[in-house]
DNA sequence: CGTCGATGGGACGGCTGCGTACCGACGTCC
DNA sequence: GGACGTCGGTACGCAGCCGTCCCATCGACG
């Protein structure tokens, strides 16, 4: 128990002294202190650099140069590449996307589907995500980050939507939300994101048609 | 006409030169000549080091360390990297993947679902093909490769099913392939590519009925 | 069996990027 | 109004990669 009481010990002195050091060094302020205007500025390369290069070929000093700034401004607020970029990435994703609720399942679905499509067709997003996507597979760090911001939320949509189009009696009970995301956001991430064609609205209109045709069935076994 | 003339006579000498050179400097032969082995442990490298570290991050030295050859050996069979990578894949996407006929349209779809599920189950495929897709995004060459490898193929086979389908009364007639082919490729590429979640038996046959049901409705508006 | 000629490998120059150390500038606090 | 402390920018050492040049090696041809 020594030596675990040591090692608490000195843990309590780190906290300790940073507390201290908060204290009793003034805290920064005046020019000392983080200018919002260069961190939006890093923010934005970050992205524009992202979408135009990809994550694997980012790097730091292209982005301090299309920011304007100098390096140290970007490793003053983040510690490395990666943690810079799941900073960023999952900001933004985090943001967005209201869950929807118009009355009627065609409604929901219609909504949804239109939201995606948006979404998949804003020429930054439709760079960025296939990307970080396909890096996930490699790199564990961006994965769960990924996983956090959009499987997560993609779930809660899901669960909703089917939830209520079942207690609406407008879906078969037993109607299960895992298929149900991949039906919806399946075909229009393939063709938005993969295969690059755009969907008018003709086209929107008859896959919205097919998808729920679809869901109609996935109960029955 | 004159222009035209000497355009062919000039494009005929430079075949025939090509020719002259073959025959009279004595065909390469001996030592001279590309050893087979070592472009195949060359392919399986870029194979490889494109699974693991993408196209962005692939490097010429690190596909010679792993083929355990010089980077000349590369450099002689291919002008760059860009090169290289499209030769490779575009011959390994190129072999593959006849075209359905059971018989019957179920038949038809359940056979194409399991062919693709096994396909993007594949370690390395799974790997390449959503970093290459997002990679296409921004590198025209590898787009147009790509779309001529994949696209082509699957539209061919989307045109097949259909057609086959409609031609036995299975589906509606005025059911749009490329839907179809979104309808049958989305879902699972979502899951096995993007999502990253395996797709059992049980959860496979439930997506192929939805998909079924889906595709009948295609038609109708 | 010697000649021939392209091969594969090693080495090189130039370039780019990473992450750090130093330095003057700046604005708030006391 | 002076002192303080962090800011942003430039400069640096180090490492990895690209594409090329040079050379010894090798094996079929004649």
């Amino acid at each position: 128990m020594r030596v675990a009481e040591e090692a608490a010990e000195r843990n309590r002195n780190v906290l300790a002294y940073s507390d201290y050091v908060a204290i009793a060094k003034r805290a920064p302020a005046g020019a000392a202190v983080l200018r919002g205007d260069i961190t939006v500025a890093i923010r934005n390369a970050v992205m524009n650099e992202l979408a135009e290069v990809g994550y694997g070929r980012l790097s730091i000093e292209a982005v301090a140069r299309r920011a304007g700034v100098g390096k140290t401004a970007i490793y003053r607020r983040w510690g490395n590449k990666l943690e810079m970029v799941l900073e960023i990435v999952s900001d933004v994703a985090g943001r967005s996307v209201p869950l929807p609720d118009t009355g009627t399942f065609a409604g929901d679905l219609q909504l949804i589907m239109m939201i995606v499509r948006r979404a998949l067709q804003h020429r930054i997003a439709s760079q960025i995500i296939p990307d970080l996507m396909a890096e996930a597979a490699r790199n564990p760090q961006i994965a769960e980050t990924l996983q956090k911001a959009l499987h997560t939320h993609q779930q809660a949509v899901g669960d909703k939507l089917v939830g209520q189009a079942v207690s609406r009696g407008e879906l078969p009970e037993g109607t299960d939300p895992q298929i149900a995301v991949d039906l919806i956001l399946g075909p229009l991430y393939w063709r938005l994101a993969v295969s690059r064609t755009p969907i008018d609205d003709d086209h929107l209109d008859k896959l919205i048609a097919a998808v729920a045709a679809a869901l109609r069935v996935t109960a029955t076994q």
